[in-house]
RNA sequence: GGGGCCGUGGGGUAGCCUGGUCUAUCCUUCCGGCUUUGGGGGCCGGAGACCCCGGUUCAAAUCCGGGCGGCCCCA
């Protein structure tokens, strides 16, 4: 099955969204497919907190006037911006933009909370829904007019160094959530015509779908004094000097949750890492005739046994069959499934079944929640593994303009030689119908003799891949 | 940015070209009952649909226009 029809599909029978709503690039959360997204949130809202970011929440409306202060950043916006012009019947003094992201709300605020350099490092986080209007296929989680989840950081430092550390600092953030949900992932500085409006430079993290694609799933932006001089966020220095602040912001979206589910699933739907899992363990009675109620009773402790322990578990008392129980937790990719039946009673054990591998073991019942915590972290390691197997057999380099070809033509990306100069980079772009990712992070050192397109040195590695 | 295709119960579909027994097909799902249960079980009964607005016509799921929504290809 193609990838596109397959995701659609998994998302509407796992009942992860459902994409009926009646507004083109909006689409809704159900209940499963939240308690995915609120573990992820959880887990990066930790992180975040963690290494010193504090959580706030700014309005979702922004005035024209701040929208349109930094020239550099409304151009890169100002085609895809949702207007609200109406209070009621009466039209508005002032447009009001639906927030496409945040820095032209936050930073004016900025500006008055910041004074002196004992204010600093500022370092703040949201979670917010952003507005789009896209003119491109909109697809769930992955190109929506409205962004339900994005997670977006601003910082403000005394010192480019320390903005510079802040990027890195950032740049290790996501590394952990991407490792943790076993996305494998490769980190590119965006050529400067796709960089972030405004931004002195954009750090970003693709990832690869299994149709070969590459998913933006993250960037970190270098601000400079580029939205300090612009909002006046100054701040007194220890000598009484008044400087501007340098600036940090990044940001991840619902695009995780496409990842976690485009890259793990397969042909029998949902494949979840443990730890956003909504449920850990499914488990599953198999009644028979003449023992149904000690097969119930049994099943019943095991569940409980694993709540005890701490796990997420679902008893599966429905009256239907246990093969239908098999494929509903499978296409919910609940990663591990205890089986009860006579047998089992009979003998004081339990079937753990692992979604990944289809693998079944028996285990004692003394032994179970030891060997399901071992089972779950096998699973996510195992999942992180072939994640990153498949990803690293997707990546390719050429050095010509005939390899290049060839190597687009299979997807994922392909690395290659880069003079470093716009015109080429584009004329890449356009010949071999793929987006430039940009060059290695953190280090760009020449791995290629030639630029393919004007024969001069290649002091870049540039990365190539069609996107999402 | 350009081109094409599509919209029928919750999901997948037949019917549309050639308007009329369409009181709309089949599968699945859902509800009730009985029987079952080690990989999507069987039987009986039941519920549920022509995207929206307008037009043509004696008559529209079917033809025409617009809107909304979905999908695909190319740049």
């Amino acid at each position: 099955m193609e990838f596109s029809e397959w995701y659609s599909e998994v998302l509407r029978s796992a009942e992860v969204m459902d994409v009926r709503y009646p507004v083109k690039g909006m689409y809704v959360w159900m209940p499963y497919g939240f308690e995915i997204r609120r573990r992820v949130v959880e887990l990066l809202r930790k992180k975040l907190r963690e290494t010193g970011h504090e959580e706030v929440l700014f309005p979702t409306l922004i005035p024209e006037g701040n929208l349109s202060k930094e020239a550099e950043h409304i151009a890169g916006f100002e085609d895809e911006v949702y207007w609200v012009t109406h209070g009621g019947t009466k039209e508005l003094n002032e447009r009001l933009a639906l927030r496409p992201t945040s820095e032209t709300a936050i930073y004016p605020m900025f500006a008055l909370w910041i004074r002196s350099h004992a204010d600093l490092p500022l370092k703040i986080f949201q979670v917010v829904n952003t507005f789009r209007y896209e003119t491109k296929h909109t697809r769930p989680l992955i190109r929506m007019r409205e962004i339900t989840t994005f997670k977006e950081a601003h910082t403000a430092h005394a010192t480019e160094e320390e903005a510079e550390e802040q990027v890195r600092e950032a740049f290790e953030i996501y590394s952990w959530l991407f490792d943790t949900l076993g996305i494998p992932y490769i980190a590119s500085v965006r050529p400067e015509w796709d960089k972030f409006p405004g931004a002195e430079y954009t750090v970003a993290f693709d990832t690869l779908m299994p149709n070969g694609r590459a998913l933006q799933i993250g960037t970190v932006h270098m601000l400079g004094q580029n939205f300090s001089k612009t909002f006046e966020v100054t701040f007194e220095t220890e000598e009484g000097e008044t400087e501007y602040v340098y600036m940090t912001c990044y940001g991840v979206s619902d695009r995780v949750v496409a990842a976690v589910i485009g890259i793990h699933g397969d042909e029998s739907g949902l494949v979840l890492p443990p730890v956003v899992a909504p449920i850990q363990v499914a488990v599953v009675p198999i009644p028979k005739k003449g023992a149904r109620r000690e097969v119930k009773e049994a099943a019943g402790d095991v569940a409980d046994l694993l709540k005890e322990h701490g796990f997420r578990v679902e008893l599966d008392d429905r009256d239907i069959s246990p093969g239908r129980k098999f494929h509903y937790w499978e296409l919910k990719g609940v990663p591990v499934r205890a089986e009860v039946g006579p047998r089992e009673v009979e003998a004081g054990t339990v079937v753990l079944f692992r979604r990944d591998e289809f693998e079944r073991e028996e285990v004692d019942l003394d032994d179970l929640p030891r060997a399901v915590e071992a089972l779950l972290e096998d699973v996510a390691e195992n999942l992180r593994e072939r994640a990153r197997e498949r990803f690293e057999s997707m990546l390719h380099r050429a050095e010509t303009l005939d390899d290049l070809e060839a190597a687009v033509r299979d997807g994922g990306v392909v690395e290659t030689g880069w003079c470093g100069s716009e015109s080429c980079g584009r004329e890449l772009e356009e010949r071999l119908d793929v987006d430039a990712l940009g060059t290695p992070y953190p280090d760009d050192e020449p791995e290629f003799e030639r630029c393919p397109v004007c024969g001069r040195r290649a002091d870049h590695t540039l990365r190539l891949a069609r996107t999402y």
